[in-house]
DNA sequence: CCGCCCAGCTTTGTCGACAATAAAGCCTAA
DNA sequence: TTAGGCTTTATTGTCGACAAAGCTGGGCGG
């Protein structure tokens, strides 16, 4: 449930085409760089052209597209850089986002945290890798949410986290990483609960720095 | 000039429409709070109402209009717990992009903004307090571009700065702070010069914190 | 007298057609 | 043969009309 309460309900057409654009796009149907023809789509969808439209100008707020005047729109492409780029973008902002959490998180919010990292300890000494995808968005989330602050959220939430997402399907990213991520995660909760900002900015900081710099290795390599 | 660089220039109508709408809103001619009713707008600025559309839509994901579903879009309402929270914000930011500046600004770019700044400095002593809003926006605006992060760019410039002016009409703050603020840019830049990415940043958020305090003070006293 | 329900009316959502712009291909001329 | 311009064509931008959902006011029943 924990992550459900992201789902955003479809009560328009445009909505559920949106929605499932960004799926679409995000899970790599569609690929990154390719063009998004307005009558294509709108027989593909079964809606018309003014649908689509629509959920192409959202997509673009959510930087997933880009558009050209009388020209069209594509999806991004993906670059290793621009993937830095983002993970610049997220240090900064969940660095922000845990400093915040640590002053406005409810003590049940805060317990709720708590619970769900042992609970996904229990996982990881199980040995199963599940942890990487579900486990870690679940924290992250919680965290941004706990920030309260709605700007920082809806950065994060509705803009960057699709784009990193997309970076992951794309890159083939599962990602190892799972035990030492989840220490950084506790030592995180831990400063939260101390209601220390200082120290809980700076290890959710360093956490995503020592991914960005995983990622950057990996990146190198290949 | 500097600031031109910024001048997006309109190709089709509803670009035309939605930069309009967006003067429209910052500066005021219409009060926050207030419902966009689309065919109102369609015949005052003279286009259909899909053009309004689109306009709000893009208003939309600059945060300067909240949509709901069959029901329509409304100017945002400004809090001052919502400009407390824009400048979390900004300070998490603008903190990256001044240490990004210092990492990625060609020694050009650095010339060129100590020469802005002694350029300032000449109006500052000259006792004009032009200086809070252009000489500001444009400090500020140069090292975000120096970032040169795509991603860190456009969240300010499209998003966060239009929201902020929209607070400074609104809450009226024309501002002191001039040589203060003067001699904290003149800080920042110094550590940029000498290429300390964590000086640049701390500097940087500081620089803004001190803002946040001060606009938080006068919101108190009124 | 108060509250609920229904009808009408206003506003938004969706559609298909037309206009305008840019890309592609062909034709001509150097 | 190739470069340049023109025509054609496909795609996007814009429009007005229709459909559907929400709000408002009046009437009915408790």
């Amino acid at each position: 449930m924990s992550i459900a309460a992201f789902a955003e309900q479809a009560v328009t057409s445009a909505d559920k085409t949106f929605l499932q654009l960004r799926v679409d796009i995000v899970e790599g149907a569609i690929p990154p760089g390719s063009k998004l023809s307005e009558t294509e789509l709108s027989t593909k969808y079964q809606v018309s052209r003014a649908v689509i439209r629509e959920a192409i100008n959202r997509l673009e707020s959510c930087h997933l597209v880009e558009r050209k005047a009388n020209v069209g729109a594509r999806i991004v492409s993906l670059t290793p850089q621009g993937l830095i780029q983002l993970y610049q973008v997220r240090e900064a902002l969940e660095g922000m986002a845990a400093r915040l959490a640590a002053k406005n998180m409810s003590d049940q919010e805060i317990a709720d945290l708590t619970a769900l990292l042992d609970n996904h300890f229990q996982t990881v000494k199980g040995g199963e890798s599940y942890y990487q995808e579900a486990g870690d968005l679940d924290f992250h989330y919680r965290i941004i949410l706990g920030s309260k602050n709605q700007h920082l959220i809806e950065v994060l939430v509705n803009g960057i986290y699709h784009l990193i997402r997309m970076y992951r399907v794309q890159f083939g990213m599962a990602g190892p990483r799972v035990t030492t991520a989840f220490d950084e995660h506790k030592h995180v909760v831990q400063a939260i609960a101390n209601r220390d900002e200082e120290l809980a900015e700076m290890l959710m900081r360093r956490h995503i720095l020592y991914s960005k710099n995983n990622i950057e290795r990996k990146l190198l390599q290949s």
